[in-house]
DNA sequence: ACTGCAGATGTTAGCGCCATCAACCTTTTG
DNA sequence: CAAAAGGTTGATGGCGCTAACATCTGCAGT
């Protein structure tokens, strides 16, 4: 409820005894006033507790410091990763995030992104290349600065800072053909909703056939993404996968899961099971062992996304693919 | 940066053959229309691609669908929690949580909440329930429905939905007290920032004390919560607190990290050290070992907070101590 | 035939703000 | 010392939308 009995400019105006007009003028330090009349206006405001009105000044053709940020899950901590990225930047501009979480849905993204753009942001960061046709044109309407994060293997509506899901996938399995692993189980989550990781698991997949591995195993769970749920889907693998030599997870919480399961069973790792994630995450530094994953740019990408929306830089929109890095595991 | 030819309600009116106000009607589905002008409005809107302007619908008067919500941090995945309940809920009722985060710091969150205000939010969710004064008053100006969430020990600015620190720090002595456990350490991160987990332990001090218990080691690292953060700090406090048979950490990342360094350095928990932390995290199930901690509602705590500011009742507003519960550590 | 009233649409005003222009006053400059 | 330049303030209009009121039609009730 909004109270009407906000003070507005106006309102401040009387309080000074000058107009409204150069009430405007001093409060955002624009156009000519004299000292006097700056102190006047400074101190009504002060005293009438004065909080600008942006949506006016939006609605007036202001640029509106706001930037829609879509996710797919808040349950995975690499998106508070890339959050905190976008945050800290955006926060240094003076802009401001708005959050929405998609689910893993693209409708109900496209749901979402309706709704922020009927607020006027003036930029809009979204996870993944894969969208709706309704959201694109939407997206491409609406005139807002849209940058397209996580993701490299696809095409952009307009910029784009992700990291390439199938160089990852690829190098992973290299990884294993070069470590002996070749008979490997696959762990994932959500379903087939995260299109991210079936890139990279179909990448992986490809490049160690190409090599003399094989794929014993593999259990997408529809679950969302938990250590509970790497745990467990860990348990099931290594019971029914024999012979199962090595097991790639669709990231680190799955596989932090797995190195739980191994350490309660007293499972060598990696002596009778390799694991791999994705991601890196800092939490992994605090395991018993280090896992072997694939380092992503996270917070990085936050920051490149979050600089290119808030500025308003001609330039055509840059399509970053960003660097991952393959980290080996090994006991701490 | 804003597109001047978004199309507007003129637009659509325009392409429709009716008056920009009929399209209004329509669009809202308010007031009286036939069928045939319903069809008209519908097909030109969705042909033009007409995003609704809230911005100028807002400012006319109509309740704002937008909560502000201030976090202290997102490092921690206690927030991240709460966060899911007031985003699942907002979702279900049309409306958009707004983001912030204060990083502990007080002057920040006013700075925010300022921020968050300029956009006319119909209401506010805050961490906590001290803040500096020029927040409550610009708050309770604003008129904005305000609820306070995590705390219970104090007074709210008007409804909040918190759990009791000083209980939940108070009944964990008492258990360390039942158990034996009366040479306690205590680790903690954020400085002195983090003015719930003080309380907390500001009352599992005085109980422990009141019985046969001491504190034997003490420190409150100035960096932020982390699983890595709690492992270097039980590795410290195992090396310097000769005698320790119990560690109380400020939350449960700092309790499985220190779970980690026992693993890792074959220290039996409880055996030769027991371990507590606090919220009784969904991740702590995926450990080797259930570690002792306290279950707070995190995710009714959002979804209460979320459903008070969205709905107007009149009702006075509600000041609720959600139960916390000790959770007993055991082997798994 | 005349009222009455509901259905269907349009007109007007104004939310709070800021770009633009206009007015006036003080310096500076040739 | 007039003219130009610059400092200081105010009046006006309009961004896109909706509440309130106005208008007009058709048709039931008497």
């Amino acid at each position: 409820m909004v109270n009407s009995d906000r003070p507005t400019m106006h309102d401040v105006a009387a309080a000074a005894g000058v107009s409204q007009m150069t009430v405007s003028r001093v409060l955002r330090g624009d156009g000519y006033f004299s000292q006097d009349v700056k102190k006047r206006v400074a101190d009504a405001a002060a005293k009438l507790g004065y909080i600008h009105n942006r949506l006016a000044s939006v609605q007036r053709g202001m640029k509106n410091p706001m930037i829609g940020v879509v996710l797919p899950t808040l349950k995975n901590h690499v998106f508070t990763d890339v959050l905190a990225g976008i945050n800290d930047t955006l926060s240094s501009l003076n802009m401001r995030p708005v959050f929405g979480v998609s689910e893993y849905s693209a409708t109900a993204e496209e749901t979402l992104v309706r709704d922020m753009l009927s607020w006027q942001p003036s930029g809009l960061i979204l996870s993944g290349l894969e969208h709706t046709e309704g959201l694109k044109r939407a997206v491409v309407q609406s005139g807002a600065r849209v940058a397209e994060i996580m993701d490299a293997d696809g095409t952009p509506i307009s910029a784009s800072f992700g990291v390439s899901q199938e160089t990852a996938g690829a190098d992973m399995a290299r990884h294993f053909l070069a470590r002996g692993h070749l008979r490997v189980a696959y762990l994932g989550s959500q379903g087939g909703d995260d299109l991210r990781a079936a890139k990279r698991f179909s990448a992986f997949r490809d490049t160690l056939l190409a090599g003399d591995g094989e794929i014993i195993y593999e259990r997408i769970s529809k679950a969302p993404s938990s250590m509970t749920l790497g745990r467990d889907l860990a348990a099931t693998c290594l019971q029914k996968a024999e012979g199962c030599d090595a097991i790639y997870c669709a990231n680190d919480d799955l596989a932090a899961g797995a190195l739980m399961h191994c350490i309660t069973n007293e499972v060598s790792v990696p002596g009778d099971i390799a694991l791999a994630g994705f991601n890196d995450l800092p939490f992994l530094a605090a395991l018993p062992q280090q896992i072997t994953t694939t380092h992503t740019p996270l917070y990085e990408m936050g920051v490149r996304a979050a600089k290119y929306v808030a500025l308003d830089s001609p330039d055509d929109p840059p399509k970053e693919a960003l660097k991952t890095r393959l980290v080996i595991g090994q006991t701490t």
